[in-house]
DNA sequence: CATCTTAGTTGGTGTCACGTACGAATATAG
DNA sequence: CTATATTCGTACGTGACACCAACTAAGATG
């Protein structure tokens, strides 16, 4: 199992593979979100939910398959940020079993400066890129998430 | 505050912003990940850990760095590794007080694993790019990568 | 020595995720 | 149209995680 050294790297790696690209490049932008969201107190969950219901009002369980949590866990989640007044509850009129999920003036407020702050960053950190290349990586993105939006039949 | 659509999508999202591209993207990844993780009964941040270990046998300062976490957090997330026999603490002879924490056999092998399957998965999500543009992508988020290490010093 | 300071752990709190079990509403069968 | 399923959301219990504050042990500094 390797010799004890004290402490420093035991390989400083040098080469990044395409996985670890993509790999750390998601924990980048995670961290980015997730710091401005925990700066205003909330999390990147909840975060990530406002940011649904941007443009949605939808039932509980669809969030679930959105989120992909269990039911449950996002009765809880809808719940702690109803409990903050970010979001609101309402009973469906035409299926009385199920509950539309609403952002409130207040969640919206919030989300909006968090992606406000997170664009900003993204921005700064796409700065070493020249512009035609930030086009090009932007692009490409695109083209994955759409494909595989596709190929997974569900919204985005 | 809009009325109240029984459930569909109020605006069906038509465009991709550079942001919006980059945080799906993210999530996609990160998703992918926890996915072979929790197959495997660990969580991400457990596999985050893993990887880490894979080439580095730091103390726990170093890894609460690494990982951007407190060190209470750190403490129990390797206290956990541990008990599952994937980590392994260590004395520091150097340091007595400080704790160098080093990958199990059995930890590199699960931690390869969830690699070899979480790696396949990129692959197919990169599969509707050419080959040349793929390349392109992994270019330019290494150039992200690399700037923005360069700019907070650390490792990567 | 008597202090800082540093490394790590412990304890308390809150979030989050899951599975299970439940009541209420709806759908389906006979 | 009752009787039985199914579906929707919630409640409860459990465990992982994250933080902060307080603590012990060990090292550094005067």
């Amino acid at each position: 199992m390797a010799p004890l050294q004290p402490s420093p790297p035991t390989r400083p790696k040098t080469k990044l593979s395409n996985i670890d690209a993509l790999a750390q490049a998601s924990f980048l932008i995670q961290g980015t979100l997730e710091r401005h969201a925990s700066e205003r107190g909330f999390s990147l969950i909840q975060t990530r939910l406002l940011g649904v219901l941007r443009d949605r009002q939808p039932t509980i369980n669809e969030l679930a398959q959105l989120l992909e949590l269990d039911k449950s866990s996002v009765s809880g989640l809808v719940e702690r940020a109803e409990r903050r007044g970010l979001v609101q509850r309402t009973r469906s009129t035409l299926d009385r079993r199920s509950v539309l999920v609403a952002i409130t003036d207040e969640g919206l407020t919030l989300v909006n400066e968090v992606a406000k702050r997170f664009e900003a960053d993204v921005a700064a950190l796409l700065k070493p890129l020249a512009a035609s290349e930030r086009a090009t990586l932007i692009r490409l993105l695109g083209s994955v998430l759409v494909a595989h939006a596709a190929e997974r039949g569900v919204d985005f």
